[in-house]
RNA sequence: GGUUGGGUGGCUGAGCGGUCAAAAGCAACGGUCUGUAAAACCGUCGGGCGUGCCCUACAUAGGUUCGAAUCCUAUCCCAACCA
């Protein structure tokens, strides 16, 4: 399959690249940070918070999203573009990582896994096929198949038994994809631009931290002719050598013209070593978790506005920033806001957390285009430590 | 003025003779957070050091007792009710 997927520029002295992925819903550019909207929302935030911070995808959640509203709910109203008001790309999450953080509400056998719904207790039958059909139904721009994350302190053998579950859900989830789209609609332009009329597949690499079965996955998921591909099963407790042996065993096996995404990701600092390493595409929970617990990501390092120090710096948040917070609010204000238990304090520093992120891959892509992005990235890496 | 019930660590509030440096919650102080079961969670929270002990503490001052936040007396405050 063609990925509509275009690679502008390179970096000469790593292997990162600058982008653009074309969808239904417009052009996202990479090295792209998505912010996280489990349940069609980005806990805060609404869809003009996002538009205004430069966010041009967002990842929602399968299982989250079937079990509620109902992926019939979100197919009757027009999918979840139209529920949340969200003009710009999305990608879901299969579920694949609630089998692991719901671990203890399901049960995995070949067909598929046996889930129990953390809400009320009811029974649900997740496969590779159904998974995809709900994706359908949700509307999303790119679909992942439903995968097997196991704890990286498992054993070799049960991770390695794990990922042949991932690559036969893998090859089920490529065939059914082709029922639900069988004709693709994707127009290559002659300036590198696509018209993209249909959804995106992309198969997700498992194998933990084990160089070998990150190689095996990656060949094997090279071989099924996907939109893209997703590294999953990191960002999960190993240490950053580990994350970036299991990138550097899987990258070289993966075709140079299609996008690459590290499920779950990060840190600016994690980001930044696997772009180096030649990764487009993140997601992470990271900076809007955290705001939510006080925590502010700034150009010069963390810190945590609940700290007393806070309370009296009239300052903004981070003088490098360019978010409205930032050139509005002070920290003493926020640290009042949060003290006092003011929701808007959540919605503010998650706007400016955000808007670091995707302002650190802007900046990525700049540098990238320019050559200089390991200096860059030492630059970064030095000061947010 | 009288009656009754009270005064406990920054606050609210348990305890009502030894196992009490005193439950719990809040506040405070610090930390954790990675394809979100998170506006969550984990520490610390009288002082000193040899970390086990010592010192200072349950309105104030006396007393009873081997032993008192807990019992008695007086004083000072507070609340409700009655004059």
């Amino acid at each position: 399959m063609i990925s509509p997927f275009h690679i502008t520029a390179k970096d000469p002295n790593s292997k990162a690249r600058a982008g653009k992925l074309y969808t239904k819903h417009g052009v996202v550019n990479t090295p792209v940070f998505m912010p996280v909207a489990t349940q069609g929302s980005v806990k805060a935030l609404n869809d003009d918070d996002l538009r205004n911070v430069g966010v041009e995808c967002l990842l929602s959640n399968t299982y989250h999203l079937y079990l509620r509203p109902g992926t019939e709910l979100l197919k009757k109203m027009g999918g979840l573009h139209n529920f949340m008001k969200w003009d710009r790309s999305i990608l879901t999450d299969s579920g694949g990582f609630q089998v692991h953080s719901l671990s203890h509400l399901r049960k995995i056998t070949e067909e598929g896994v046996w889930f129990k719904s953390h809400h009320d207790g009811s029974k649900h039958f997740f496969t590779p096929e159904n998974v995809l059909d709900y994706e359908q139904a949700i509307g999303s721009d790119i679909w992942t198949c439903l995968d097997v994350l196991m704890p990286n302190t498992a054993h070799k053998t049960d991770l390695r038994k794990a990922l042949e579950i991932t690559k036969r859900w893998a090859e089920r989830a490529r065939k059914h994809y082709d029922t639900l789209v069988p004709q693709q609609k994707i127009t290559a332009h002659k300036d590198g631009s696509f018209k993209v009329d249909n959804n995106l597949f992309f198969g997700i690499i498992q194998g933990s931290i084990y160089a070998d079965l990150r190689a095996d996955a990656a060949k094997h998921m090279a071989s099924l002719d996907t939109h893209g591909f997703c590294i999953g099963g990191l960002s999960v407790g190993e240490t950053l050598e580990e994350m970036n042996t299991a990138v550097e065993a899987v990258v070289p096996h993966l075709p140079e013209e299609k996008p690459r995404y590290l499920m779950g990701l990060g840190t600016p600092i994690e980001m930044l070593h696997c772009i180096e390493r030649g990764v487009d595409m993140f997601d992470c929970v990271w900076p809007t978790r955290v705001a939510r617990n006080g925590q502010v990501m700034t150009s010069e390092g963390k810190f945590n506005i609940k700290n007393t120090q806070f309370r009296t710096e009239d300052k903004p948040l981070d003088p490098n920033c360019d978010c409205f917070v930032c050139q509005k609010y002070s920290r003493a204000y926020l640290s009042h806001l949060y003290r006092a238990g003011e929701l808007t304090s959540h919605r503010l520093i998650s706007i400016h957390n955000i808007r670091f992120l995707t302002r650190t891959m802007e900046l990525a892509r700049e540098h990238i285009k320019n050559g200089t992005y390991m200096a860059f990235k030492e630059e970064m890496c030095a000061k947010y430590k």
